[in-house]
DNA sequence: CGAGAAATTGAAAAGATTCAACTCTCGTGG
DNA sequence: CCACGAGAGTTGAATCTTTTCAATTTCTCG
């Protein structure tokens, strides 16, 4: 069904310690395919009917509230699986996934989670394990959110960007993404004006260079020492 | 090794969907403990030897910051599976369990999870469903800590432990635990002061009751508005 | 080049915390 | 059995952080 290479994604995250034949196994159920920028991979509430591993791309995971406020949950990197619901025995989407760029997903009908339950148990145990790094992230942030005020939260929120897209440049490490203030609002749970007063205030000192839509880190260690808080 | 009745615990949502045979297997290999209100069944960070399921009793999990402030993740009952670090491929335990009143749990080593993955694929595939509706729970308690401001996240935690120990009286409805105004501004991200004037102004609204480690809910109706915002 | 989105910034207001003093309640031990 | 002390709770006042409102400015793309 498909013409990808094994060689080519035995190392993604989602596929670590299978063997060649389990890969093939994989790859022949997969569907692969192209969700431009601002596209939806699925919305909350949505009859869950696959599961994905991002190949190329960025996306972002959000949750809307009843009066329309945005937040962001959290953002895939190629290797993730997402849309994991057979995993969690849910039926619908508790999110929304969007394409922040061009995004290359490989997906497989959930009937074929409890196949590759029994043919390619390592998959399947990859996936728990991300669920489990997902669950302390998501306890980690309320901490975050319950004792941190807002300056660290961005802080902590600029940090996580750049480890998961910061590519190395002449003077710092960019965000290798067009991200608005109103994007880091939600992603720390609050307002694009602080956003924007904590960027100035970071430019000011050095910290950061910040333009339209781009943020570079100038300054990696102090913004840790932010972030941090030691 | 156990003498409890399989048709005691066949109820019990870790066990939903057991058959007699699987429910005898899995009280075989258990072990059976008391925890003293105060005790931990484990901490943060301690290396995951076995997980539980709880069968009497109310304990809360905690995370503690760098700082000694603690942050009450949630509270389990009756019923609950806790601290099943392998069916998220986890070595250690993420955070810290404490029996609030006095508990009765059962336990086995973390080696059965593997064995009831094959032999009582439903109990495993229960905790599975368990640990989807905790990430749930997570996600909408960060976007709830993220956009809505401390009276309705107070609001929204005395709900929760109404649902989880409430007992009804002749007023209302009473939280059948021991609970400070402490251990509320823990679970929503607050401060005890703030908590008490909260408490003070929904009592004088003839909402609640409340006392020294009390609290009595006397319109269900009209904290759930508050709560929700409609 | 113009239009619209993104960002900045000041000023005012709101919301919550901090500090501090004081009160209440309950269990314990004299 | 009562007094006392510690833990739990309350409340005012000051302060601080963040949001809200509003007015501009800056960028970038078509």
């Amino acid at each position: 069904m498909l013409k990808i290479d094994p060689t080519l994604i035995k190392d993604l995250k989602a596929f670590v310690g299978l063997d060649i034949d389990e890969l093939e196994l994989v790859l022949s159920d997969a569907h692969s395919s192209l969700f431009v920028k601002g596209e939806a991979f699925f919305r909350e509430g949505e009859k869950a009917t696959r599961f994905f591993v991002l190949l190329d791309g960025f996306l972002q995971v959000i949750r809307t509230t009843e009066n329309g406020e945005q937040v962001i949950m959290r953002h895939f990197a190629p290797g993730d699986v997402f849309g994991i619901a057979p995993a969690l025995r849910r039926d619908t989407y508790p999110a929304t996934a969007l394409a922040v760029a061009d995004c290359v997903a490989l997906h497989w009908p959930n009937r074929f989670w409890d196949i590759f339950e029994k043919k390619v148990p390592r998959l399947v145990q990859n996936a728990h394990g991300a669920v489990g790094e997902r669950l302390n992230a998501s306890q980690d942030r309320i901490v975050e959110m319950a004792t941190e005020q807002v300056e660290r939260r961005v802080a902590r929120a600029v940090v996580r960007l750049v480890q998961q897209t910061g590519k190395k440049t002449a003077k710092g490490i960019r965000i290798d993404m067009p991200i608005s203030r109103q994007d880091i609002a939600e992603m720390s749970g609050t307002t694009l004006h602080t956003v924007s007063r904590i960027f100035s205030s970071w430019s000011n000192l050095g910290l950061v260079a910040v333009g339209r839509q781009k943020i570079e880190v100038l300054s990696a260690h102090k913004l840790v020492i932010i972030a941090e808080g030691h």
